[in-house]
This record gives C-alpha cells, structure tokens and sequence, in this order.
DNA sequence: TTCCGTTGCTAAATCGTGTTAGCGCCCGAT
DNA sequence: ATCGGGCGCTAACACGATTTAGCAACGGAA
C-alpha cells in the first residue's frame, strides 16, 4: 500500500555507520558515547532527509514501554461535562508524545477486567481510571501491573494509589464566601442536603464535603445557616419540591443548592411563589453545568473543573511513571483541583451590605 | 514491580516442546501443519494454567499490525451528542478485541498531522476521521498510509476514502411523513431553510439534503409547502426571529424546523403569540437534542444516530483492512444510517384529518 | 539394501530498535 | 619493540512473537 517505513537501517546505511551508531546518536547519547562529531553530523543529516520517525512498536517491544496511557472511566467520554476531562488528559499527554487508549466499563466489572488486560496486552505505560461522579470505587488488584491514577474517585479499599479530585471542601467555602461577601448573614438555606452532618448520605462525597465546607467558612464568620431542606436525588424536579415545602414556612434571604439541577428547580419555585432572583432571594450552586449559563437570570456557581482534572491525572500519572517503584512515602496521596467561582447574575447585594463600608 | 508476563517460552518449555511449535498450535494452524493431538493438547494445557496472553506489541512487531484503531475527529470527544460516536465506535471496536485511540485535532491541520504521525507511529490497522458536524473536510494526504473511513463528513477533494453519514433525505422524508401521517396537507411552513432549493447555504450538508426529503416525500403526496424563513444560523435566537416574522403575517398549522435548537426558538414565538403546541401548531424538527425531551410539549424529532453512525464507520472500516489493497471497486462510497423519527408530543392530528377513514 | 515419502517437530530468520561488551587503531611511555 | 590506555565505532544479543525451510525417524516399496 504505502511506501515502505524508513527504518533506523536505513538512515545508517546512508550515514555510512552501523544501526547502533545511529542509534546512539539519535537517542542522544552520541556525546556520553564520544561519538565523532562528524559522525553524529551525517547521522542527523541522513535522518532528517530520509524522514526518519522511530517505530514505536518496536521500540516497545525492546523497552517495554508504549508511549501510551490507558483512560479508563465508567461512562466518561459520553458526557458532555466529563467529556471535558478526556481533552484534559488528551492535551497533556499529547505534549508529552503520548496518546491515549480509552474505555468504558459501563460499571460492568468483567468488562473493566477485560479492558485492563486489553491495554496491558498493549504495553500501556500508565492508567487514569475516571468516575464520572466523584465517588468511591473497587479497584481491582490487577491494576498493580503498572502505574494508576484515579481521577474523580477514591478507592473503597487501601490502595497505594494516588486519586485526584476536585477540592469540594474549598468549593464549599467558596459558595458560602459568596454570599457573605454580598453581605449576607441571615436567612441563608441549604437546598439538597444539611442542615448538619447528619443529614447527609455519607456515600456522596461530595456532599459531605461541600456541606463541611460551606459551614466552616459561615461559621468563621459568625453566620449559622438558617435551615434547610434535603433531596433523595439531586434532580430539577426534587429541588423543585424541596424548595416550595422551604418557602411555605420562610421567606429566604439567599440558598445554596447543591448542584445547579437542584437549582433549576429551585429556581422555578421560586418563581411560583413570585420571588425574584436575585432582587428577593440570592442563589449559589455548584458544578457548572451548562445549563447554568442558559438560564435567566444565570446562575451563580462553582464550577467542577473536568478539563483541569483531566490534566492533573496526567501530570500525577507522570511523577507515578517516573518514580516508578521507587516509593517516596506518596503513596495513595490525595491531589485537590481548585473548583473556580463563576461570578454570574444570581447573587445580589443583602440589603444588610448597605452598612458595610 | 509486577510478576514478569507468561511469555511464548514460557508455555512450550511447561508444554516441552519448542516455541514455534506451540505459537502453531495457539495460532489454531497446528492441525493443519500435522501437529499431533497429544503435543496439541499440552500446549493448549499448559497455556490455560500459565494464564497465558500474548503480547501484542510483540505480534505487531511482527506482523505490522496493533489491533488498534485511530479515531481523529475535530472535537467530537468533548461533545454530548457527537461523544455518542466515539461510544459507538468503541463498542463495535472492543466487539472486534481492538482498541481505539482517540485524538482531537481542534480542526488545527498542524495538529492533525502530527497525530496520524503519532497513530502511524504506533502502526494502527486503520483510522477514523470524524466530525463534530456533517460537513465536507480536507483529507490530508499522508492518510493512505492505513485503511481510513470518514465519519459524518465528506472529502472536499475526490477520495477513495469510503464516508459514513447520516441519511439525511430520508429524515427529510421522514420528517414530511410525521405531518402527512397526522393529516397535515395545507399550512405547513419551513423554518431554518427554504422554501427552495436556492434559498439553502449550498455548504451545509444536511440543510440540502433535509429540504430535499421534504419536498420529495410532500410533492408526492400532493402537498405544497407554504411557505418558509432562513435563519443565519441554527441558534434558538433565530429560530425565535424567524418564526416570530412568519407569524406576523401567517398562521401556519404545523412547523418543520431544521433543527432542535431552532424549534426552541419557534416555541418561545408560538407563546409569545398566545399559539398552543401541538393543538393549534405541530411541531417536527431534527436533531434529537437532549433538549428536545426537556421542553413541553416534548418535541417530535428526527434524530441524528450518533451512536449508530460509531459503530457503522468501525464496521466500514473492518472491511476495508480485510480488502486492504484488493480494489472491489467500492472506493469512495458512502454509506448512510437511518434517521429515526422519535414521536413525542409536539404534533397533533390536524383538523382535516377527521375526515380520513 | 537403498531410496523415497510421510509424519511431526524444530532451527533459524525476521520484524525494528536498544544496549552491552569488546575490537582495532593510534599514541605515548617504558 | 612492547605494552598500556584512551578513542571511536561495531558485533552480537535481546525483546516476544511468526513463519519458512528443513531435519530426524520411520515405514513401505523397489
């Protein structure tokens, strides 16, 4: 079909040397090597006009590496927001001459098996295993075989490997700093979850920490959430209702709902009951999902940062590979991605702030 | 790290014979080379226990092949719909017990070079060059270093390259279908597009084709499109424009928008003129948006088969690596995948229709 | 006995590269 | 003249599989 490759015989034949000599030229230890300057001249030459590229097959099959990572996720790439964490990973491992195999389980774990023992029959130098979800997951131990990262997840059992996640404790303190730097003090409800620890599904990290979050930065501020109201699943329809069943005991001054969806619906209550965002209620949320940008007036949120997680699984797959076995007491480390405010139209100075300088 | 892999070795020195003895035998081409049931049955034996799997790396060295595939799209990843498509092509590529690499070009040309590079170098059996949407793309010439297929796209210059596509006159038709099948046959006006064939932005691929359906399957019925207004582009600011300017003077009984976004559009300019959806206007457009099972009424839809059309461009481009060189005469074909309607709510039965049997 | 054919396996080459050990040469010192 | 030692390169093996060619043993026929 095609011309066959130049190979690394090819560009010796044409320097005049041996295919060793060209090749420690090549890899750069020319010099260590005392390779002639001469020599290292006409190899260079010979293989930039001939177009020389290094199979990387091959070279794999000598070094056991293939310049290539595994992305494996339950139902990432599927999603338009997560999507966002495979073009993380992509780029980062594109500049670094990497590519990247992908697969999804689907939660299946035969698949997942499958999946693994594919890319290790392919020699993958390193495995990101995403969640779609922040959530915990069961790492299955053959794994081990090379460097893993996971990313969006934490293991369920101890595992030396490092996760990468995003910061929702932070992300908490963000939302409430939000409010309390528009001057809000009073009247603040929780919307999907709270008002205590207690009234949290424990498996929802980040719910847990987003709650965590949310009340140690009020509380350094001397602020107590006024109440709120929990949902069984964080859909439009539930912070509809959770909603309307908080606004027919108070008149709130601002919520935080726990994700933009439980928003939504809180935003339709709201509504209903002929409250203004934000002029009457001020709202703040979390993810930023795309939707928070569509609706009127747009939503205040804090974003999950996929495309940057995507990026930091990469860059900690990297220190992984390098260090390889050599253990630096890092193992089963924790990396947080800052989660970005995104400053939009849903929040709106207490009428308290007027006192504030 | 890891327990060093079961090798080839491994298994015929356990089985005692030589190692190309047992490749033959695992290779299923013992039989016909005479290898004895006895020698047969301890290779095979001793493979199970050993849990042996070959190295793939190894095979490809050997035979230029990966049991890989490239899937190289603009940013298709990253996209809710058009992710559909890598899922597709995924599972029809894991059904096959290949991998897919994927890799996002950001319609840079630099970059896209630099990634077949990159699939070249880890000699791929073949690519897949797909769009985000249906549109003409510049194939670049080193692709016919491997077996390649187009995915919602076509090639601007003439190609032997093979296209996978939506069949996008056939939903035309369908989307006709939908309103004659409800009775439609006066007052049916176009809004994206048309009413002719010179009102079409002559690049858009699915505009054409969408409005040839249309007319085909309405003239044959004996129905007379309306009328029609263009949008710039297929955004709901244009749908709602459009739609609010037809209103001022018409009133139509039904609507075929060119897309789900424009529909949103037309929807918000229906209410703004007090006019019900389906009751007093049907509704059919294309696309199948996830938004188009969100809004009320829920729109009736042709929608496009992301997943199906993955699937279809990894099946497309198995036969091309079988043929590989062998000329069938098929170059250059194009392959299209049904457009299925999905019925929802946004058409009714028109009045007229009372009258059929 | 010799020759040939068949049977059943293995030796050896191959894919393209990386790496270690070592060879030949020249120079200077003894 | 001999030896030692640096210099600059190459021979040879390895990675893990596939594939071609051919060897040894045996049996039957001339």
């Amino acid at each position: 079909m095609s011309p066959r490759r130049v190979t690394l015989a090819d560009v010796a034949k044409a320097a005049g040397v041996s295919r060793p000599t060209a090749s420690l030229v090549l890899s750069g230890r020319g010099r260590e090597l005392r390779i002639s300057q001469d020599v290292e001249q006409r190899v260079l030459q010979a293989a930039e006009e001939l177009q020389y590229r290094p199979n990387i097959v091959s070279v794999g099959l000598r070094t056991g590496t293939s310049r290539t990572i595994g992305f494996i996720s339950d139902t990432v790439a599927t999603s338009r927001l997560a999507g966002d964490m495979i073009k993380g990973a992509l780029e980062a491992a594109r500049e670094r001459g990497f590519m990247l195999f992908i697969g999804e389980t689907e939660g299946d774990a035969e698949l997942e098996r499958l999946l693994l023992q594919a890319m290790h029959d392919r020699q993958v130098d390193g495995l990101i295993l995403a969640s779609m979800f922040t959530r915990t997951i069961k790492v299955p131990k053959t794994i081990t075989a090379a460097p893993a990262v996971l990313l969006n997840a934490l293991s369920k059992q101890p595992t030396p490997l490092p996760a990468v996640l995003p910061d929702e404790v932070e992300a908490g303190r963000s939302a409430a700093r939000v409010l309390l730097e528009a001057g809000h003090r009073d009247g603040i409800y929780l919307i999907g979850v709270g008002p205590g620890l207690r009234n949290v599904p424990s498996e929802s990290l980040a719910a847990v920490e987003r709650l965590v979050g949310i009340r140690e930065a009020l509380s350094e501020a001397g602020v107590k959430v006024a109440g709120a109201r929990t949902c069984p699943d964080w859909l439009p329809e539930y912070g509809l209702a959770a909603t309307r069943d908080l606004l027919r005991t108070v008149q709130p001054r601002a919520l935080i709902c726990f994700n933009d969806r439980i928003a939504m619906g809180a935003y339709q209550a709201l509504d209903d009951f002929g409250l203004k965002v934000p002029a009457d209620v001020s709202v703040v949320s979390f993810d930023d999902h795309p939707i928070a940008s569509w609706v009127r007036p747009k939503l205040t949120t804090v974003a999950l940062p996929h495309y940057e997680l995507g990026r930091k699984a990469v860059d900690v797959l990297f220190t992984e590979i390098e260090r390889d076995g050599a253990d630096g007491g890092q193992a089963g480390r924790v990396y947080r991605v800052p989660m970005p405010v995104r400053d939009r139209e849903s929040v709106a100075l207490s009428p308290a702030a007027e006192f504030l300088d």
